[in-house]
DNA sequence: CCTTGACCCTGTAGCGGCTACAGGGTCCAT
DNA sequence: ATGGACCCTGTAGCCGCTACAGGGTCAAGG
């Protein structure tokens, strides 16, 4: 069972649906720490990569920030703690998209406000270019 | 009436609530023409100006891209032509906001299914680190 | 007249999270 | 030996600002 899988950069950007040049970035930056290389200088990966990256991946897909990925890893690779900082990571991210949605749900109301006044006609007595302009001033 | 003020690029700012360096930016880009100078060399602006800059920030504060509210502008600058342009360009603004509103919620509904898993415990046994790390591979 | 301090100037670099080259090297199949 | 897929490093660009550094200008107060 322990096959020792190894895969090259290519490999584990396709197996995570991630972009190579984004692979070394994360790498760059200490995200994804340096694996070996072959004798031609190539990237060797091998199963604790592949995981890595995974979680990095699905944690940006829910929109968790670099930054807090990076405090996420450091306490997955301390596994015997309590995982309470995690819950409060994830319920932070959580209030961060409530208050994004919150937000644009404001902005959707305005832009719909403003985009309904205009009732065709030039530019001159457009009510949206008026909107835009404002009244005082 | 024709009270002819001027403004120094702070005045503008504070007046559209915008910061100097913004202002400066919107000008090197081409979005606010450039103002003539005083002997001291600094930017004098009049109501013209201030009408533009308005207009801009409006349009940033209802998300428009600075691309489109140059196009926008541009419209502006022809009083005469139909508006139905204008309208279309709201229309996709407003489009944008709900293709972003949609992708965050949906996000938001996986976030509080990942997030509602965790049970206390160990970093070891938490189903949020489970749920970011994956089950296949 | 001189200093203080608020304001202004230019130019450059940084943020986040990638993305896109340029200009090379490696490896494997035909 | 040659082609093509892949890999390497390094640098610059995207958006919309923001933050300096290192200077100049101008009006008020002592
Ligand atoms: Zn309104
Ligand atoms: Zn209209
Ligand atoms: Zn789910
Ligand atoms: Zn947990």
């Amino acid at each position: 069972m322990d096959m020792h899988k190894d895969y090259r950069i290519g490999d584990l950007a396709r197996a995570t649906d991630t972009a190579v040049e984004t692979v070394r970035y994360y790498e760059r930056i200490g995200l994804l720490p340096e694996p070996p290389r072959t004798e031609g200088n190539y990237r060797l990966y091998g199963e604790a990569h592949l995981h890595r990256l995974r979680f990095i991946r699905r944690a940006r897909a829910l929109g968790f920030h670099l930054d807090v990925i990076r405090d996420l890893l450091g306490m997955v690779d301390r596994p015997d703690q309590p995982c309470a900082s995690i819950d409060q990571l994830a319920r932070a991210q959580m209030a961060e998209v409530d208050a994004k949605i919150a937000d644009l749900t404001r902005l959707r109301a305005e832009l719909a406000h403003v985009a309904n006044q205009c009732h065709g006609g030039t530019v001159r007595e457009c009510r949206i270019v008026e909107a835009l302009s404002g009244g005082e001033g």
